[in-house]
DNA sequence: GCCAACGTTGGC
DNA sequence: GCCAACGTTGGC
C-alpha cells in the first residue's frame, strides 16, 4: 500500500468539510497539474493519505483514505485531468505543523519541503510513520 | 497582501 | 525545441 499527501486550502475545502461527507468521501477535483494527477492515478483503492492545509493553517490534520480509483474529473470535460474519491478516516490528536517537519532531520526530504507547490504528493513509508507518532495517531 | 518559485503557454 | 511571458500556488 502506498502512502500520499493531498493539500487543501481551509478557507476553500478544509478537514471539516471532508469530516462532514462521512464514508461516502469527495472527489478530489480541481487538480490541473501533471504531475499531482499523475499521482493520483497510480492509487489504489485502500491507499491512505495525509490531509494538509495549505495557505492558512499550514499543519497536517488528518488522514484520509482512497475509496475510488482515478476517473474522470467531473468538474471539467477536459479528457486530461481525472481525480480519486478521498473520505476521512481519523483525526489527528495533535496536528503536524509545516515547523515541525522541517525542523525535523529525518523529514528533510518530504516532498512538502522539497517541492512546496504540488498539491498531491507522495509520502514514503517511513515519513508516514514519523509524521503520525508525531501527531500522536496511530500509523 | 506580497512575491518567489514553479508550471504552462505560445511565438519564433 | 527554446525560452520569455504569464498565471498560479503557497509560505511568509
Amino acid at each position: 500500500m502506498a502512502y500520499w499527501l493531498f493539500k487543501s486550502e481551509p478557507d476553500v475545502f478544509g478537514w471539516d468539510d471532508l469530516t462532514a461527507k462521512g464514508d461516502v468521501g469527495e472527489e478530489w477535483d480541481g487538480v490541473r497539474n501533471y504531475q499531482a494527477r499523475n499521482n493520483m492515478r497510480a492509487m489504489k483503492m485502500g491507499d491512505l493519505g495525509f490531509f494538509y492545509h495549505s495557505r492558512s493553517g499550514l499543519e497536517i490534520v488528518g488522514v484520509v483514505e482512497v475509496c475510488a480509483e482515478s476517473h474522470q474529473d467531473s468538474t471539467t470535460d477536459d479528457e486530461r485531468w481525472d481525480c480519486v474519491d478521498v473520505r476521512a478516516i481519523r483525526s489527528f490528536v495533535k496536528p503536524v505543523s509545516l515547523d515541525m517537519i522541517k525542523a525535523d532531520q529525518r523529514l528533510s526530504e518530504m516532498v512538502l519541503v522539497k517541492n512546496s507547490r504540488l498539491s498531491v504528493q507522495p509520502v514514503t513509508d517511513d515519513e508516514w510513520n514519523i509524521v503520525c507518532s508525531l501527531g500522536e495517531t496511530k500509523p
